[in-house]
DNA sequence: TCGTTATATCGTAATATTACGATATAAAGG
DNA sequence: CCTTTATATCGTAATATTACGATATAACGA
């Protein structure tokens, strides 16, 4: 239940390189599934799965099935809001 | 330093839930000392420290003198519009 | 100088996170 | 049914974080 996250929740999930990442990369593709992600991120799938499933968890994605594949995307819109604000202003 | 400071740091010293009461009562108050803070935060003072300690490292407060106390406030703006992006519409 | 106040740092036990191979599950195609 | 492909979960060792008392440091006033 996303209304059980802490704000800092939030910034924890987000709080790591490859999940941040993760969450660059969706934003700027809209939607991925796993095996993609785990090429593009070159790390083992199980590693990438468990940080999508911590990503998932704090309603920060949200999962869609397409036959066999699993596509991820940003479902919380405030996300976006979040990382442009770290780009502006130095 | 914060040239060296990955986006995935900032959101990690956030993601706890004392350092952002602490993040946010700064921007409230502006400064504060640390034993007004610890008095607040009804929290050991060495823990308050601590955290404020890793706030400071990653850039994120600032740190003036007054005499035997020490005001910190924010010290990147990016911050408060990292906060008020995850205040609006979820 | 001494005591007091304000803050930081140290030491450390408890807890949490991370990475990743191994294994499980489930859909699709033959 | 069997195999392959896609993904999740398990088990766990290594590492990191957290909380907090104890201790150090430093400035101030008496």
């Amino acid at each position: 239940m996303r209304s059980r996250v802490q704000k800092s929740d939030i910034f924890k999930a987000l709080g790591h390189p490859v999940r941040l990442r993760i969450v660059e990369g969706l934003l700027k593709k809209n939607e991925c599934n796993v095996n993609r992600m785990v090429r593009e991120l070159g790390l083992p799938q199980s590693t990438v799965s468990q940080h999508l499933g911590i990503l998932k968890n704090q309603g920060i994605l949200q999962v869609r099935k397409e036959g066999v594949k699993i596509c991820y995307r940003v479902a919380d819109p405030r996300i976006r809001a979040l990382l442009s604000a770290l780009e502006n202003q130095p």
